[in-house]
This record gives C-alpha cells, structure tokens and sequence, in this order.
DNA sequence: AGATAAAAAGACCTTGACATCTATTTTATC
DNA sequence: GATAAAATAGATGTCAAGGTCTTTTTATCT
C-alpha cells in the first residue's frame, strides 16, 4: 500500500519531530528508527531535496525537520520520496476513452484520492499529540 | 496503491460479468483486457483456486464467474491474488509495544482499512450498473 | 478410440525496489 | 589552514513481482 521508502521517511520524520532541539546524524535518526543507515541516508538526501527536512553540513551537523510538526502533512513527507500517482488516462489506451476513465479505473482512482485525503489532513503533528500509551518509534520505558 | 496483478485480476473479473453467457477462455480475456496472456492464466488460476472465478477444463472450456457480480465485492478479487495486508504489530519489533501499535503505524492502518472498507462495500455489480459514458474495458462504438 | 482444445503446472527470464558498500565533497570548528 | 565530522555520489548486490515459454492433464467432439 504505502511502500517500505515512505513508511522509512515517516519514520525518520517523526523521529526528528520527537528530539527537535538539535541536529541528528543519520546514524542516530538509523538507530532510533531501526532503518537501515546507508539506505536512511539516501531517503534523508530526498527529503531535504523536497525540503521537508533541512541538513546542516560539518561538526556537529546533521538533520532537522524544516517545518512545524503541524505545517507538516504526512503526504508531503510521501510525496517527496515516493510520490502518489492518480490514474488520469485509460491504462488500456482505449482511444474512445481518452481521458474519460471507465467505471473501473474511476473506482481505483476513488481509493487513491481517498489516501491521498487521509495523508494530506493528518500531520506530524497530529502523530505526536494524540494522546495514547505508545510513543513512536520508542519503548516507553525509554522516556 | 493496488497491484499491477490486483488490477489485471480485477479487469478479467469485469470482462467476465460483461459477457456471462459462456465460458471465455485465457486467450479471449487477454485480448479484451490487453493483459499479457500467459500471465493472465496465472492470476485466473488464482482467481479459481479461490473460488471467484469457476474453471472448466477441455473443448469449450473456459473460465467463468462464480458469483453474480452483485455478489463480488472488488475485494474478494484482490483478495484472491494480492491480500490486502494490515500492520497487526510493531514493525519495529519494540517490546514494549507489542500488539500496540504507535500513532504513526495506526495511521498507516487505518488507510489500510479504509481502502478494504471501499473495496469491500462495491462489488462488479457496482462498476457495471453505473451510468457512464465509458463501457469499461471496452472501445465506445464496439457496443 | 483418437484428435483436438482448453486449463493446469512448472521452469525460466527480466526488471525495479530495496539495500549495502565505498569513495568523494563540503563545511564547521579548533 | 588542518582536520574531523558530516552530507553527497556512485557502483554494486539481492530479491520478489511481473512476465514468458513449454509441457502435462483433462474434457469434448467426431
């Protein structure tokens, strides 16, 4: 559904929207997350392209969140390492159908629409807030 | 977000309701659903095996639907191939979490359900009986 | 019974997402 | 200005989804 990369990206945003007060090197934010570093960096170089996080170079640099938990959907964090693709012609490339979708595929595009909803009104902040008994990515004992 | 083989599955369920009069075979299907053939009988012989479809082998065999597409909820075809999956644990394997899940793989959940929840509550029925102006899978003028 | 046409089974190939490893470049800090 | 710590870039590996091809089994019609 949401491919491994995004679920890595929110993971690793939340993380930073969790220990805001400095920078983060990719080996922490790996540790925490339980990601895989090598692999973290490449998805953490994406998501400071698309700017949803800012990198500080040198001694003692690394990454923070770029936006407010609550400026920060979780579509945005999506959208800049695996972005939400809309069917928008006829994957059969029926000729009469054009840009008229047929039932089928206006169905499939309904659930597409239907996450990208879901994603675009939830924010980082509102992972964080809510209040329950597990915080992400944690042991609860470990805070 | 669906499948490439939930997708194929779901147009050779569709073709099937559109022409229910008699067994089509693999070769048929393909060419109305411009799916590759030979993998097409793989996703039909899932499809049988879970009972969406029904099979009957030799001359003038062929593959048929085993349910009135009133009956065929979309999911019990995507099912059949590709099983939708929901998050039931950590994925980061925190103890302390168990069957728990955080905010963040909550939320990934709940799109989860709620994608079942749509593909749950329309059925073949449904693609079929809503006036449209594209006849699904199907060329404008070829009925 | 034999020919034929269809599904079923299974071996094999291709491609892209995921992942790892090893440079190279940048830039704070001393 | 040297150095260390970080990001960045690139080469390469792995694996499962998607796709192709061939052979076997089964039903039907002369």
């Amino acid at each position: 559904m949401i491919s491994q990369t995004s679920e890595y990206a929110l993971r690793a945003v939340v993380c930073l929207a969790q220990h805001s007060d400095k920078p983060h090197t990719t080996a922490e934010i790996a540790k925490q997350t339980k990601v895989p570093e090598h692999y973290l960096s490449k998805v953490l170089l994406m998501l400071a392209k698309h700017e949803v996080v800012y990198s500080k170079k040198g001694l003692h640099g690394g990454y923070m969140l770029a936006h407010s938990p609550e400026n920060l959907p979780l579509l945005n964090v999506i959208n800049a390492v695996d972005p939400i693709k809309h069917i928008k012609t006829c994957p059969l490339k029926l000729k009469t159908h054009g840009t008229n979708l047929c039932r089928l595929h206006e169905r499939l595009n309904d659930s597409i629409d239907l996450i990208e909803e879901l994603f675009r009104t939830s924010t980082v902040g509102t992972i964080l807030s809510d209040p329950t008994k597990s915080i992400p990515l944690c042991e609860s004992t470990s805070k």
